[in-house]
DNA sequence: TTTT
DNA sequence: TTTT
């Protein structure tokens, strides 16, 4: 087939804390529940306006998913890189179902958490777990 | 309100024709069909393995829009970003349902088509229409 | 003309606080200087590895320049999406030099402040003046 | 340090072949010139305004080297991902200066080709090498 | 269900 | 230096 593409970048926060399921062969699989919201000044009322959206994101990355459970929790704001991908199920009725997920897969995908500070202080168990502090800006800048 | 961040970039080949609609307020609605495929050898088998995404893409820009009706069908190539939204929809059985689009919205949205001559070349009805090639359409032409 | 794109996305911080300038006809254009890290652990010392890299910004888009003026400063953590651009300028010597730049341009290009909050309580000149957190600035206000 | 994005998208064409190196460690180093290309309606004149940017390209990942030593030539285009990196060296003159490419590493880039067909048709010995033909649509369509 |  |  010829080459193409499928990426998905979300920046917004955790409706609620990683769920971790670990597969029969020993894998951590992650699912996060990430809102992302988008506001605009209406042309016709000139109010603002607001739209939440929520994302289904599930990390088969077991780097990704170690980190995810570790660190993240209920609010955290990420910054993650992923691809679409829609699952098929058949609900109790016997009916076809379709579940559209953002999946993290190793060697593609990125998750990087952007309130280790915020978290810190808040202060949940797992927060305090969020080591890498944000780093100094040392060396030379150029221009 | 705090940043955030829903972008989706999808290249890949159209399943069928663009299916055109109109609203009440009369703008042209385009919905769009996309396949992405990946593919991968297997690390225990060894074989090489690929998996076909399909993707619903809804464009609500008019400029897009009328672009997607006039220059693409079945097997066209593009290139595009939009934002992931999920519409919660009622089935015959009352039961909630989520369906979930890549939309292109005016000014956040961005369409290529990426074999204009070989559609040419092809020769569908629609591709024939594509003759003006870089011909202006109403200045928010992509290609 | 065929399709292209020419995409950049960064998240890093600022080394040093936004430069204004004012164009003659009256347009503020903003340069930042922004720093990205990319760490790796090394295949043959097995030692963790770091690299920083600078990148020069430059603001063309109105709206985002009053943003980028009012609330940015030295340390800032910011998400921005712009393409590259290479510039053309003869140096002292009557020599050709380039210099490559991210430009946001209107309507092309985002820029999303990270850390709003820490801001506010390190406290520079600046960032006291952020205090009414989301408030409008002229509805262009991307956080 | 903080998490950080780097990340740059360019679809756009060669301006010339692929220029191939190999390291004192045998590994490929292949440099691309790629053109892309922005056209927009200038608001005041109302004329058609274009400009074309050139990209050095530097690809590390080995793998990707010799895709694009194998299958790109002259006027290919391609579909890219890699990050910024700004290279100093110093000039006869003793000065400092800087060169801002774009690199692919192992695991962190993608390349596409995007013309297979018609580069096989325009026929260059290279191009005939570029067999992956674009896969038909088989599968079922969800919707 | 989050965040501002 | 490309492409349309």
């Amino acid at each position: 087939m010829a080459g193409s593409e499928n990426m998905v970048i979300l920046m917004g926060n955790l409706g609620k804390d990683p769920e971790v399921h670990t597969t029969g062969s020993g894998n951590m699989i992650v699912n996060l529940s990430v809102a992302t919201t988008k506001s605009w000044r209406d042309r016709d009322s000139g109010e603002r306006r607001e739209r939440t959206e929520w994302h289904r994101v599930v990390i088969y990355s077991d780097g990704l998913a170690k980190v995810a459970d570790k660190y993240l929790h209920k609010g955290s704001k990420v910054y993650l890189q992923g691809s679409l991908q829609t699952r098929k199920w058949t609900d109790n009725n016997g009916q076809d179902r379709y579940s559209t997920e953002i999946v993290l897969q190793p060697y593609d995908g990125k998750l990087i958490m952007l309130d280790g500070q915020n978290a810190q202080r808040t202060g949940g168990s797992k927060a305090e777990a969020s080591a890498p502090a944000n780093g100094d800006l040392d060396g030379e800048i150029p221009f």
